[in-house]
RNA sequence: CGGGGCGUAGCGCAGACUGGUAGCGCACCUGGUUCGGGACCAGGGGGUCGGAGGUUCAAAUCCUCUCGCCCCGACCA
C-alpha cells in the first residue's frame, strides 16, 4: 500500500523521522548550523505542551518569572560538577561591539571585550541562584516556587530536530526549600505532573524514577526522570526532576535565619522539559501516513473539508460548513472549546486531505452538496486507514466528537502501552541480554546496510558499579535508564546479573537518544 | 580533532573523466479538461553552477587556495 512517508518506519527510522517533521511542517533546519525553526503547526503543538503543563505548574503552586539569557562565567564555575558538565557545550559572548573590518565586513571590536565573559545559558541554576540568595533572607520565604519558560543553548556536536538542538525551547522549575524533606517532596512530586502529563496528554507511557550515579545531572544529588520507548523501541529521556541538596544553595549564597534562629543554607531542586517532547510524540505515534496527535494536545481537533464544485452549491455548503463549525465551537472537551478549522485552501481535495493527514489532525470531516442534502457528514479519523470514511448525521457528530476524541486518545495510549510491553523482556541471563540488544540483519531493501530494529527495554538486576555501566555502553551501547518505580515486574530483591551483588529491585537497561 | 563524501533553480539530482557560458524530476505560475479526492494535457517563470585566483580564444567542467555542509568516530539532555 502506498503510504505517504518514505521510507517507512521499517525501512529506515530515521530517515522516516525527518521526513514526518517534515511532512507535518512542524520545523526544519536553519542556516544556523544545530538550530531549528519551528513552524507554525510545530508551535502550535509546542504551545499546548505550554498550556497544560503551565496550568498543572500554577495548580501545584509555581509562579512564572524570567531571569537573564546571559551567566556571568564566575557564576557558572561555582559549583565544580555543573562546571564539569556543561563547559564543553557553551556559547560564550566576549565583546560587546563590532566595527568594520579591514577588507570589509565586520568583526569583534578590541576595545570592546567584555571584563567578564557572559555565558548563553546551557541551564539557569547558577544565574536563577543568585536572585535567590538575594530574595531569602527567613524561613518565612521559603519555600520559593519559581518557573521559567525560555530558550538555552547547548553547543551540541550532532543535532536533530526536536531531540537534539543547539537551541531549545523548555521551561525550567527552580524551587528552594528549609527542610530536605520538603525539597526531596517537591523533586518528587514534579516528577510526578511529568508522568502525568506524558500518559494523560501525550498518550504516552513512561517508567519513572531515580538515575544512576553516573546518569545523574550535574550537580545533583539526585536525579529523577521519565522515559519512554519510541517506536524504534529506544529510550527518550522525556523529563527531569532533580533534588539539588544543598549544592547549589552554598554555591550561589541562598542562606536564610530558621526558626531557631540559626543560619542554614536552602535545599533546592530543578526540573525541566523541553520541545523535545515535540520529537517525543512524533516517535510515539506518529505512522508511515505522517504524525498522529492526540486529541487531548491537538492545536485543532478537527478540520472541515468543504467539497466545493460548482459556482451553484458553493454558497449552501459553505452556509452549512460555518454553521456545523459555529456548533461544534459550543462544544466543551477537557476544559477547551473544539478548536475548528475550515480548510477553504484552492488546492484540490486529495491533497488537502493527505496534507491534513500528515499533519495528524484528530478528525477530518468532508461536507459537500450531498451531506448539505442529507444533513450528514463525512468524518474520518487519524488514527484510523485513510480510507475509512464514515457518514454520520451531523447532530450525531456534534453530539458525539468528544466521546470520539477520548476514544481515540485512550486507544494511542493503550497501543503505546501494549508496544511497550511487547518490547519490555525480564532478564536474568547475560548471553540473552546480549543477545537481546545485539541486531540480527544488516540488510535493507535499498541494499544499505543497517542494523534491523531490535531489543527494547530489559529489566534486570543491576548492582550499582559505575565500571559495569561503562562496560555495557562500550560493549552494547546500553545505559541504565532509571530504576523504575511502581512497574510490578521489576520489583523485588536480586542479585546483580553482572556482578551478583545483592540489588533491591530490576532497573531498565536499553539503548536511548 | 581523525576518516570519508558533497556544494549546479525552492527541494532532489544529471552534466565534469573527453572545456564550447546549463538540463531533468518534483514544486511554482497561466490556460483547458477533470475532480467526494494525493489528476491529466499544453504553455511558462526561476540558476552570474559555494567563493577567490589561475590556465585558455573559451571554464560548472582543468589547476591552486578558501568557505560551508553532511556521514562515521570521539563527545553529549
Amino acid at each position: 500500500m502506498e503510504t505517504a512517508i518514505k521510507p517507512t518506519r521499517g525501512e529506515d527510522y530515521a530517515e522516516w523521522y525527518q521526513q514526518v517533521v517534515r511532512a507535518a511542517d512542524l520545523a526544519e533546519n536553519s542556516v544556523v548550523r544545530g538550530c531549528m525553526v519551528i513552524k507554525p503547526w510545530g508551535y502550535a503543538l509546542w504551545e499546548r505542551f505550554q498550556a497544560e503543563l503551565d496550568a498543572m505548574f500554577k495548580a501545584t503552586g509555581h509562579k512564572n518569572a524570567y531571569f537573564p539569557l546571559f551567566i556571568p562565567k564566575s557564576f557558572l564555575e561555582k559549583e565544580a560538577e555543573h562546571v564539569e558538565g556543561f563547559a564543553k557545550e557553551c556559547a560564550v559572548v566576549t565583546h560587546h561591539r563590532l566595527v568594520a573590518a579591514e577588507g570589509g565586513g565586520l568583526m569583534p571590536d578590541p576595545r570592546a571585550k567584555l571584563e567578564e565573559p557572559l555565558i548563553v545559558r546551557p541551564t539557569s541554576e547558577t544565574i536563577i541562584g543568585a536572585s535567590f540568595a538575594q530574595w531569602v533572607q527567613s524561613y518565612r520565604d521559603l519555600p520559593l516556587l519559581i518557573n521559567q519558560w525560555a530558550n538555552v543553548v547547548r553547543w551540541e556536536l550532532r543535532t536533530r530536530l526536536f531531540l537534539r538542538t543547539a537551541e531549545f525551547l523548555w521551561q525550567e522549575g527552580h524551587t528552594a526549600h528549609a527542610t530536605k524533606e520538603e525539597a526531596e517532596e517537591e523533586t518528587r512530586k514534579m516528577l510526578e505532573v511529568y508522568a502525568t502529563f506524558a500518559q494523560d496528554y501525550m498518550a504516552m507511557p513512561v517508567y519513572k524514577g531515580p538515575k544512576t550515579a553516573s546518569e545523574r545531572f550535574p550537580g545533583a544529588v539526585d536525579t529523577y526522570s521519565i522515559e519512554a520507548m519510541m517506536q524504534d523501541r529506544k529510550a527518550l529521556q522525556a523529563g527531569t526532576s532533580h533534588f539539588l541538596g544543598q549544592n547549589f544553595a552554598k554555591a550561589s549564597g541562598i542562606r536564610f535565619q530558621s526558626k531557631n534562629e540559626t543560619e542554614e543554607y536552602a535545599w533546592t531542586t530543578s526540573w525541566g522539559v523541553s520541545t523535545r517532547l515535540v520529537g517525543a510524540l512524533v516517535m510515539s505515534h506518529a505512522d508511515d501516513d505522517g504524525l498522529v496527535v492526540p486529541p487531548r494536545l491537538a492545536p485543532q481537533h478537527l478540520v472541515i473539508l468543504p467539497v466545493l464544485r460548482g459556482e451553484e452549491t458553493r454558497e449552501a455548503v459553505m452556509g452549512y460548513v460555518n454553521k456545523l463549525a459555529a456548533e461544534l465551537r459550543e462544544v466543551r472537551y477537557h476544559g477547551r472549546s473544539i478548536d475548528v478549522e475550515i480548510d477553504q485552501r484552492d488546492i484540490r481535495g486529495g491533497e488537502k486531505n493527505w496534507d491534513w493527514i500528515k499533519r495528524g489532525i484528530p478528525l477530518r470531516v468532508e461536507v459537500g452538496p450531498r451531506d448539505v442534502e442529507s444533513d450528514a457528514v463525512m468524518v474520518s479519523r487519524r488514527d484510523r486507514s485513510p480510507k475509512d470514511k464514515r457518514s454520520m448525521p451531523r447532530a450525531e457528530l456534534v453530539a458525539t466528537i468528544c466521546r470520539e476524541l477520548d476514544e481515540m486518545q485512550a486507544g494511542l495510549f493503550q497501543r503505546a502501552l501494549a508496544f511497550r510491553a511487547a518490547n519490555t523482556r525480564v532478564i536474568d541471563d547475560e548471553a540473552e541480554l546480549y543477545d537481546f540488544f545485539t541486531p540480527k540483519s544488516v540488510k535493507n531493501v535499498g541494499g544499505d546496510e543497517r542494523p534491523e530494529i531490535h531489543g527494547g527495554f530489559a529489566l534486570v538486576h543491576f548492582g550499582g558499579d559505575p565500571e559495569v555501566e561503562n562496560e555495557l555502553r562500550d560493549k552494547l551501547k546500553v545505559t541504565v535508564r532509571n530504576i523504575p518505580e511502581g512497574v510490578p515486574e521489576a520489583e523485588g530483591a536480586g542479585k546483580c546479573l553482572f556482578t551478583g551483588k545483592p540489588s533491591p529491585q530490576r532497573v531498565i537497561l536499553a539503548k536511548s537518544y
